[in-house]
DNA sequence: GAGATTTGACCGCA
DNA sequence: TGCGGTCAAATCTC
């Protein structure tokens, strides 16, 4: 009884905190809509809006939950733990591509990602002497229309907070889909698009000479780097980015740098300022960014 | 049920 | 032979 009844009372506690939650969230949904101006960075706008409409949708289906009147949606599953190589593969499986079997084809619109173009996961390794694990993505239409882009994200040892991704082979596909669906307008679009498939290492600022044999740049310091400075000492949460090396591109692909940001899902701001926007305009951008606080 | 992610196995190269 | 990159079945999420 007494468990039931203090059940209850957390339930309804958190169902108003949810409900206000809520609130706040189409507040701020409205705030960036209307905040959509010409003169704001458009992914800045693309990713905030999103992360909007993701609370919303959470808060709206954790209500749901909360009402608990047999209309909401049952809770997902447990994750489990991963199945030990025993339980999951007790013999050697040949591969279907082997085989000779087709590979399955996919038509993928839904997954929007930080750059522009859309990644999916192929693997993931530990690498000797790292401390934190290589994640490789591929291009989502790697099969369907042969594009062979890739790239691969680490956790930078230094600063964890930081990600190197790197960059190989040209987009074939032209499927700057998140671009082209949030409705970037034709010349930044024709940026990103371009410029990622461009593999012209003559777009950097400095001399290609200066690539070594895959080595990191002779610059000891950090050929761009920002962080964001605390505002009259009060604690708020920032994203730090920094442009840290340019690697030579590997025999038969296109350039490659490597480049940290914060959060993998701000990679698209680095990328862009690195291949496009060097100079004071893309300061200016990066200022504007700098009073979105995460708090 | 479709599609994405996880993760051990496989493969090529140095 | 060891390491890094990729594959693909199992599993998870929606």
């Amino acid at each position: 009884m007494a468990l039931a009844a203090s059940t209850g009372q957390a339930a309804s506690m958190a169902f108003e905190l949810v409900s206000r939650g809520r609130e706040s969230a189409a507040a701020l949904e409205a705030l960036l809509q209307g905040a959509s101006a010409p003169t704001a960075p458009p992914c800045f706008g693309l990713q905030l809006n999103e992360l909007a409409a993701q609370i919303l949708r959470c808060c709206d289906r954790a209500l749901d939950a909360l009402q608990g009147d047999g209309g909401g949606r049952q809770g997902r599953k447990r994750r489990l733990p991963p199945c030990t190589a025993a339980q999951r593969k007790p013999e050697f499986r040949p591969r279907v591509l082997a085989s000779g079997a087709e590979m399955p084809t996919r038509v993928e619109e839904r997954r929007m990602v930080e750059d522009g173009f859309m990644w999916r996961k192929y693997g993931q390794k530990d690498i000797q002497n790292s401390k934190y694990p290589r994640e490789y993505f591929r291009c989502t239409y790697k099969y369907d229309k042969g594009c062979m882009a890739t790239r691969q994200v680490q956790q930078s040892e230094d600063d964890p907070s930081l990600y190197n991704v790197a960059y190989f082979g040209d987009h074939t596909c032209g499927k700057g889909s998140a671009i082209t669906t949030v409705g970037y307008d034709d010349e930044v679009q024709k940026l990103l698009v371009n410029n990622f498939g461009s593999s012209s290492v003559s777009r950097f600022p400095w001399p290609s000479s200066s690539f070594g044999d895959n080595v990191k740049s002779e610059a000891s310091q950090p050929l761009q780097a920002l962080c964001l400075p605390e505002e009259g000492g009060e604690h708020r949460e920032k994203v730090c980015i920094k442009v840290e090396s340019v690697t030579a591109p590997p025999v038969g692909l296109s350039s490659s740098a490597n480049v940290s940001c914060a959060s993998p899902e701000l990679e698209a701001l680095p990328r862009y300022f690195n291949w496009d926007c060097f100079g004071e305009s893309s300061f200016d951008i990066i200022n504007e960014f700098i009073n979105i606080d995460l708090q």
